[in-house]
RNA sequence: GUGGCCGUAGCUCAAUCCGGUUAGAGCACCAGGUUGUGGUCCUGGGGGUUGGGGGUUCAAGUCCCCUCGGUCACCCCA
């Protein structure tokens, strides 16, 4: 038996766990601090929801999803990203939840394809939407919040850019100006766009070839051919942005993978992760979402953000990402009176909403300081046998090796004090 | 999915180029030094089918093929 986790995906045991974990719970607070709503929405969905909404061309759809058939011979996908199954869910609910509808999630999306350091096939995001909102102000606050999160993280080496797509209005005649101008110049690009552009010609502007740069830097530009809407929109996000302290690079090149977006489209770049690997987070505007999957017109922006890159891009970075704290406690009892005292302390502890643990055989002094060290305890409780008689206990703090003699009816107030 | 590089102890690596006895080291782990003091120190110990399979050879960690995994660049994205 291979003892190793499928291809492309993790094992998060301590203290990598931990800090996965340190980074939902930080997620969590940030996006309620900011109004949002925790949702869940199921691992996998009908193939379709994906496939429209992503658009049958794009290689989410053609080459990396992970479909299968049940056993009732439907076509099921477990989910390659977010937006499209919390639009769905809020469909299909939407007469009992309130608009604006704000959500976050934290989850984890599957993409088969080929991994490397910050591309898995499992991968987790922290992930928000607004629902219902047209105004540039949305725009703002979702950027302005995922920039938060990389920041409280200590975060400083990344890039915000930021372009605007168009919309209904004005992406169809600069799609068309953009492919008369493609096939003038078909012969500069690289083998694989001479025949793909045609189905998706916004993408060659992203291309990293060097031939294909070239011919993307002389492309008539989406940002010069805005109708006056979109112009008005996208003025409006990068005002708000800067009235934030936030310097958005407009990047005319910069497109979405995903047929849905419309107008605004970012990217938070690192500068200290590998290209390949260096968006820390991305999202944009989907007014035509809603529309896709059959409901009425509902505009709405969001971001998903790699966690596993924000964890790369701390660690490239030099910083400590936030862990899970230690035990408040380790409680540490010798001798049969001891061990008694003690067992009734660790009840007493955890009770009192103190984190506390204890060995559970009986061990020698030496071993369960051990203990409490490698479990990173703030504090050994130790009950030995004069302790349990005199109904004391001696609390050492470990970082220092400090010792008070506090009375046993004290012990859980006066850890709390040292919290 | 395409192309390149790399897989030796839990981790980082040595021995691989140019095949040759029992594959070593540091860190980590366990125990003792110290039956009421961890983390430091000293001593000792456990731990490897050299990713897996096949081939060449008197002999394979070392050379060849396949495969699995990691990684880098693409594609694309988180």
């Amino acid at each position: 038996m291979d003892l190793a986790p499928p291809r492309g995906t993790l094992d998060l045991l301590p203290p990598e766990g931990g800090r996965m974990r340190a980074l939902y719970d930080r997620a969590a607070e940030l996006a309620r601090r900011y109004g949002y709503r925790y949702v869940e929405t199921p691992g996998f969905e009908h193939t379709e929801l994906f496939a429209r909404t992503s658009g049958e061309t794009s290689d989410v759809v053609t080459k990396e999803m992970y479909t299968f058939t049940d056993r009732g011979g439907r076509s099921l996908t477990l989910r390659p990203e977010g937006t499209a199954p919390v639009m769905r869910a809020y469909l299909a609910h939407r007469a009992e939840l309130p608009s604006p509808f704000k959500a976050y999630y934290l989850t984890r999306m599957y993409r088969y394809g080929r991994p490397q350091a910050g591309r898995y096939r499992e991968h987790r995001q922290f992930g928000v939407e607004i629902f219902g909102v047209a105004d540039p102000a949305a725009d703002v606050e979702v950027i302005v919040l995922g920039e938060e999160f990389l920041r409280s993280l200590g975060l400083r080496r990344y890039e915000i850019q930021i372009n605007s797509i168009g919309d209904g209005a004005c992406r169809p005649a600069y799609r068309e100006e953009l492919l008369a101008y493609l096939r003038a110049s078909v012969g500069r690009l690289r083998d694989e766009h001479r025949t793909g552009f045609e189905a998706n010609p916004l993408r060659v502007l992203d291309c990293k070839d060097g031939a294909c740069r070239a011919v993307a830097a002389a492309a008539p530009r989406i940002t010069e051919r805005l109708c006056g809407p979109c112009r008005e929109h996208f003025e409006g996000v990068l005002t708000g942005l800067r009235e934030h302290g936030l310097e958005p690079i407009v990047t005319p090149t910069l497109v979405r993978g995903l047929d849905y977006y419309t107008r605004t489209a970012f990217e938070f770049v690192s500068l200290v992760l590998s290209e390949a690997q260096a968006t820390l987070f991305g999202g944009g505007r989907y007014d035509g979402l809603a529309e896709a999957l059959g409901g009425p017109a509902v505009p709405g922006v969001g971001f998903g953000m790699g966690l596993e890159r924000v964890l790369l891009a701390c660690r490239d970075e030099g910083i400590e990402p936030p862990s899970e704290p230690g035990l408040d406690a380790f409680v540490v009892g010798l001798g049969e009176a001891g061990r008694r005292a003690a067992a009734g302390l660790l009840r007493e502890l955890r009770a009192g909403g103190l984190s506390a643990d204890a060995a559970y055989e009986e061990r020698p002094l030496k071993a369960q300081l051990r203990m409490a060290d490698r479990a990173g305890a703030a504090y050994a409780a130790i009950v030995g046998e004069r302790e349990a008689a005199e109904g004391r206990v001696t609390l050492r703090r470990l970082a220092d090796g400090t010792q008070t003699e506090v009375a046993r009816a004290d012990v859980v107030n006066w850890l709390r004090g040292e919290r």
